[in-house]
DNA sequence: ATTGAGAATGCAACTCGGTTGCATTTGAGT
DNA sequence: ACTCAAATGCAACCGAGTTGCATTCTCAAT
């Protein structure tokens, strides 16, 4: 039969695809066409999505379960090839690791609408260690700035 | 009918109770006893509880249905009484906000356990305000660290 | 090109934290 | 005691994320 559905993800291959594709083998991962549709969405979106707006993203050029994109998140952020942050609403959103692994970058969450937008690595990294009670390993570190973004405090 | 139901909170005044009902009062706030049990419950407890652990702890002396829970604590972090943050689980924890209001404190959560613990209060207060896009203001800073404590380590 | 095994995906049903609407109870002020 | 607004309980709901299982896809070995 010929193929005029849309099942595959048959998109012209677009300029971040060939980088999405070797960070997903570098990582001893199959390169399956959404886990690089997943990429490359998140590439292309200029902040850090809950998994809603991703998904939304993903499906205007693939088909995709939502069960399939959480399984794909988690997959990635265990692989390092992206980082998840807790938003202040309680929903997770999503961000490209930054190359430099030991540069910890914090983010700006908007109250209104939303939004978080990742801010550049922290200067003053955190020497909080110090204050911790004894016996305790650091795995990870969460740093989120609440507040009203520049659009929304105009309107 | 002869009322042998446990239907009123009549505990024996606990010791941290006109604490409570003081703070509650301070803020214009009827002290009533799911209130003050929540307060108490919470100052009682050694670290920053989920609503579901907290609310266990409640019924234990007061009878409490969930959304007055819910409620209660909307309103005392409204108020200013409590403070409340993402865990890294994607559930809230509450806390009671620390006197020196000016004094922001980050947490310590074990992604074993997940008990989150209060830290001191932050001695490099965060400048990121300068990382900042223009445009925008900052409510609250949330920091949190993510580990493994001292107890889930050692097993 | 064919095929077979294991990985990836979709679908449905579910869990869990939290919320909403509405009826009932409580409690402060008369 | 009476009244009326505030507080509470109950049931039903919502959205984010998960689980179990059947189907489909990938890739490697023929």
């Amino acid at each position: 039969m010929t193929d005029t559905t849309q099942h595959r993800a048959s998109i012209p291959h677009s300029p971040a695809e060939p980088d999405a594709r070797a960070r997903l083998e570098h990582a001893g991962l199959e390169a399956t066409p959404r886990r690089i549709a997943v990429l490359e969405a998140l590439a292309a979106l200029p902040h850090a999505p809950a998994a809603q707006e991703l998904l939304d993203a993903v499906r205007r050029t693939t088909r995709m379960d939502k069960v399939t994109l959480y399984r794909t998140l988690d997959l990635l952020v265990e692989a390092g090839i992206l980082q998840r942050h807790s938003g202040a609403d309680g929903a997770f959103r999503h961000c490209m690791a930054p190359a430099g692994e030991n540069a910890p970058h914090g983010h700006f969450q908007c109250t209104r609408c939303g939004v978080m937008t990742c801010l550049p690595p922290l200067p003053t990294a955190l020497d909080a260690t110090a204050l911790l009670p004894a016996g305790v390993t650091v795995e990870h570190v969460e740093v989120r700035l609440d507040g009203v973004c520049g659009r929304c405090g105009k309107s």
